[in-house]
DNA sequence: GCATGATCATGC
DNA sequence: GCATGATCATGC
């Protein structure tokens, strides 16, 4: 047997080994260390070839990590930049797949997530679109552990994970169910095929994962020196209520301040036993009845009433944050904010847009893949403001994401436009000047309609098909509007 | 008064 | 210049 080129109890060693890819390939390193040519011309297995070929270890899917002796578990992941100058994550990073029978069982320190993603190697290489996988370019490589307010947020996710397969709801998890920890699926084809315990409703296979903007915030963080690897071993203490080995780590480099972004809870203590979620709400508590420039004057700030973010500023106020940063539990759990005026009867004053869609686009889509279901997949937080004469108060605060038989209803919505642009059936008819379409309508379905989104009626995308009453081969931009009944009744007026 | 068509404003 | 969030205007 060779003698591994790292001590394989050893996570910085681990870690200085995988350095020597920085900034080359696989085929590079391997031709230079070893002087091993690879012939391996297959897509779609880096993380593999890396453990085989790199790390000199056998492939395994075992519960256990990658790295057993020293805990640590390789994750390869892809990124993109942004005008060559950011990278950027590509997709989610995608930890094991969920076992809804065996998960239900255990606790989440022995759950099969933390058992195999207590320390990470984090390997982020260059997405190349037509290049085949050995010869693709490490750009980031480090050990990640997760912060402790983070894992705190973990674990209640898994919780909530947990809950909804107890309840026999494995088929109706979603990724907006939860903050930082995700259920995504996974699987070539997304038939649910996966026996859940408290039900005989066949799920869809998911697996754990942390959402794009979460990395990103990892990727941001490393670019600029921070390694969060500070001993956290009395804080995993108190979130795991369990006693855990003396911390390897414990030496690592202090946390700087990041600028770009702000957080709402700093230390473990700021929960105060609570979820992040009850946190972030409670906060709001204490105003609730008042109008915004009441709250504004208790919070001794007085900005500019007319400023389009007045409310965004509102609430960052309100949750302590630095107005000038984005909110960092928001930004890596990806959740929308969604101001809303309600008139006196409590229907809000507009129904919610989102941006406007790709006819052209839309038509190759697959519900699953779909931006709009993406969307819909997302946490939002809605703040609701209320309509009393002329001033708007403060009503409530609520976390929320589309239930399940929603989301099917959405689906009708989009599957009806998706139809109508293949077969350019848009202009019903034109009347006065105004044309009318046959895009779905609010009398359509109760969740959601489809309607004009645009600088104006020049403001247009082509479209696959030529309409067919018109000939025409542009049209306005569209976009899928949430109805603002919808929002009354299932939002603001549940629970 | 509401549904639908149309457009504005800001920030990147 | 465009994407996105927000809002206005018209006709039934």
């Amino acid at each position: 047997m060779k003698e591994l080129p790292y001590d394989k109890t050893d996570a910085y060693s681990i870690e200085g080994y995988a350095k020597k890819l920085l900034d080359k390939s696989l085929r590079d390193v391997l031709k230079d260390l070893y002087d091993l040519e690879l012939k391996i011309k297959a897509k779609g297995s880096l993380g593999q070839t890396t453990e085989k070929y790199y790390f000199l270890y056998e492939n395994n899917s075992k519960s256990e990590p990658d790295f057993p002796e020293a805990g640590v578990e390789l994750k390869t992941t892809p990124v993109i930049t942004d005008n060559k100058v950011q990278l950027k994550a590509k997709e989610r990073l995608v930890f094991n797949i969920i076992n809804y029978e065996q998960e239900v069982r255990r606790e989440f320190i022995d759950s099969s997530f933390w058992t195999k993603n207590k320390l990470l190697l984090l390997m982020f290489y260059l997405h190349e679109k037509d290049e085949i996988d050995i010869d693709l370019v490490f750009k980031l490589i480090r050990l990640f552990r997760f912060p402790a307010v983070d894992l705190k947020i973990i674990k209640d996710d898994w919780e909530k994970i947990k809950s909804k397969i107890i309840a026999g709801k494995a088929h109706e998890l979603s990724e907006g169910d939860t903050f930082y920890l995700g259920a995504c699926t996974k699987g070539a084809n997304n038939t649910p095929t996966r026996k859940q315990p408290f039900s005989n409703e066949l799920a869809k296979q998911r697996a754990y994962s942390l959402k794009p903007k979460y990395l990103n915030v990892i990727i941001q963080k490393t670019l600029k020196g921070e390694h969060d690897l500070i001993d956290q071993t009395d804080d995993y203490r108190r979130i795991l209520e369990n006693n855990i080995v003396a911390d390897p780590l414990a030496k690592y480099s202090k946390v700087k301040k990041d600028g770009s972004l702000s957080p709402v809870v700093k230390h473990l203590d700021d929960f105060e036993n609570q979820t992040i979620e009850q946190v972030i709400v409670s906060k709001f508590d204490r105003y609730l009845n008042k109008t915004a420039e009441q709250i504004f004057e208790e919070l001794g700030k007085d900005p500019n009433k007319k400023a389009k973010n007045y409310y965004d500023r509102l609430t960052k106020t309100i949750l302590g944050v630095n107005v000038e940063s984005d909110i960092e539990e928001f930004e890596k759990a990806e959740i929308t904010i969604k101001t809303i005026r309600l008139k006196e009867n409590d229907l809000p004053k507009e129904d919610i847009s989102f941006p406007a869609f790709k006819f052209e686009g839309i038509i190759n889509e697959h519900w699953d893949e779909s931006a709009f279901k993406e969307i819909l997949e997302h946490k939002f937080l809605f703040v609701f403001f209320q309509f009393i004469d002329d001033r708007l108060v403060l009503r409530k605060v609520k976390f929320w994401n589309m239930p399940y038989k929603d989301i099917l209803e959405a689906e009708k919505v989009w599957i009806k436009t998706r139809e109508l642009i293949r077969n350019g059936e848009i202009v019903k008819e034109i009347k006065k000047g105004r044309r009318s379409t046959y895009f779905p309508n609010k009398s359509y379905n109760s969740v959601a309609h489809v309607r004009p989104h645009a600088r104006n009626i020049e403001d247009t995308y082509p479209l696959p098909t030529p309409d067919k009453l018109t000939g025409v081969t542009n049209y306005t931009k569209y976009c899928f509007w949430l109805n603002s009944q919808y929002v009354r009744e299932e939002i603001y007026r549940k629970f």
